[in-house]
DNA sequence: CAAATCAGCCAAAGCGCTTTGGAAGACTCT
DNA sequence: AGAGTCTTCCAAAGCGCTTTGGCTGATTTG
């Protein structure tokens, strides 16, 4: 059933049919419910194709997904899916994903637009300066990014959360507890979220006139294994910190390890906050010792950024508004006074 | 740059171009140079909304994306997903994700076949006689599907893990260890995956004149949570067993908390198998004490699947051929005799 | 009352590609 | 030499929608 013979069936023209159906005015009330009901009738579904070559617009998102050999997915990704899902659902908006070299994303982004595939693009763990961003930018796709940029002379729309105020917060606490020596166990620091987490404990630090020994601060990607050695090799040292704050939960994973191998107890030895982006699989409460934690559900980044993407769509958001979502501080039992 | 413009320039019909450039043979192979130069120096690309109209195809592959409130997405995905775009990139193939209200995943299937949104799907987690294979069956667009169903009288075109043998060969070590009392913790038993397993272990214990005891084969959703629940509420009984298998390491962590808790030790106290679909992220080597897994790398598998969903795309692939991976059987330090 | 306005509809021209059904010319064959 | 056969190309008809530009008859306006 297309709209010719929907239109025929009416005795209508195929553009007062069009008409009604995408609620132009200019036909009358009583017509646009004659059309609304035999489109119903007759399922009458407009053909996705054939629309998008007349008006250039998909109906989808796009993502460019980094692929290569050596480069892993954030598991993050797939909470952050889940809310996208969530609103995207509701709303017949499909996700392109465009899996392209990691080292070579522009290629990519260029032709997604070119080709008109989907109508907003988002990007996320942005770094300073993202080439991504700028590239977009000027491409004139709608977009929102995940996450912050730093260095650019222009706005953007964006989403984050406010990783330098959880990460103060978390430094903080540790400081009142009497925690002189600190350390963060850092996501890749390329990334702007753990510039910013860092900027949040140097500054919490200063506040008490402390500063973090040199090898106190390290940056790794998120994984199990990264965790328990950074810890480790903290723990080993001559002046081992009585504190770690720790940029994910997976890394809070090994940390626990190490200091189980080195005969250290939490808190009573060293207290530890961790950041949770809150999955479904694994939760900080259920830690050992029931992990204190700055958290802030990536699934509803996902749900909100689909909203605003759409709304971009539709040309109800406009211009660079960023918005950043404060982050709970949960304490459970694994920090305490510092040792004796 | 299109193909009336390109066509002009060559003093060509666009008929002629199009057939230059998508390989038809009647057409001169000087002309057929003469014509790619062309499109290569201007950087002409066919425009895949228009191409789409024509043809019906769009380059892309579909999965539909259950969500909803209590619907999580299974971490595993994003792993899949990195191995899909290693072969994706490549082939400039495209992935669309349509999220689905979870209970209703039909209307969605319907949708994108109807609206020939995408050449191919592929099928994830099926269950016996699962619904959505019977429809993709029926509605004829090409797919593949991972892992297996049961009970349908037609043959379909999937690619799995031998997941009876691996788990009956986990089980077999151990009966061969001397344990006596094995349990099982493993995934939701409504899917085909979770059901070969079991299978396998109750092979492997019937091989030996031993029967599972009742409540020691458990299936849960794989969290740390459930096999912490798990762990622990086999190892209070009376009759606790010598020996646990375990469908996933994120299970396992679970268990591996609960026997601290219960001050219990591995092997000595408890052999521990499970199985690893391979992350970067949590290694089996990297638990406290090294985990005895079965071993199966979920990324290939989604390599795979690209791979086989665009040779069935562009005709090469035809039938309902079955793929069943072997399974490896990795043995580290969590395994041992049964104790006394 | 003629002129201007307006609501409501339509025919047709795109969007940019593929594909059908020839046609023209070159070549073979008897 | 004329009939048949290839080879190589083309014009035009789709694919199914949106949108431009106008037309008609009814209503308002000076």
């Amino acid at each position: 059933m297309n709209l010719k013979q929907l239109s025929h069936m009416l005795s209508l023209s195929q553009t007062t049919v069009s008409r009604a159906l995408n609620g132009y005015p200019e036909v009358s009330e009583e017509t646009r419910r004659r059309v609304m009901d035999a489109a119903k009738r007759h399922g009458y579904r407009p053909n996705p194709s054939a629309r998008r070559l007349a008006t250039g617009k998909s109906g989808m998102i796009g993502y460019v997904l980094p692929t290569g050999n050596a480069v892993d997915i954030d598991p993050h990704f797939v909470e952050f899916l889940s809310g996208l899902g969530d609103y995207a659902r509701s709303h017949e908006l499909d996700l392109v994903l465009s899996p392209a070299d990691a080292d070579d994303q522009e290629t990519t982004y260029r032709r997604i637009v070119a080709n008109r595939q989907v109508d907003a693009v988002y990007i996320s763990s942005p770094r300073p300066a993202d080439r991504r961003l700028a590239l977009v930018n000027t491409l004139g796709i709608p977009f929102i990014v995940h996450g912050r940029s730093e260095g650019f002379d222009f706005d953007y729309p964006y989403l984050d959360i406010d990783n330098e105020g959880a990460f103060h917060e978390a430094a903080r606490l540790l400081v009142q507890l009497g925690h002189k020596r600190l350390a963060l166990i850092n996501g890749d620091d390329r990334e702007t979220f753990a510039i910013h987490r860092e900027r949040g404990v140097r500054r919490a630090l200063a506040a008490s006139g402390l500063t973090p020994g040199e090898r106190h601060i390290c940056s790794l990607t998120m994984t199990e294994e990264n965790g328990y050695r950074a810890a480790r090799r903290l723990l080993e040292e001559s002046e081992p910190p009585t504190a770690i704050v720790c940029s994910s939960l997976i890394m809070a994973l090994g940390v626990v390890r190490a200091l189980r191998d080195l005969g250290l107890t939490i808190p009573s030895d060293l207290s530890l906050v961790a950041h949770d982006d809150v999955f479904p699989w694994l939760r900080p409460e259920n830690f050992p010792v029931p992990l204190s934690t700055t958290r802030s559900s990536i699934r509803l980044a996902g749900a909100r950024i689909a909203e605003r993407l759409a709304a971009r769509i539709s040309g109800l958001e406009e211009g660079a508004r960023g918005e950043v979502w404060p982050v709970d501080l949960v304490v459970r039992g694994s920090v305490a006074g510092a040792p004796g």
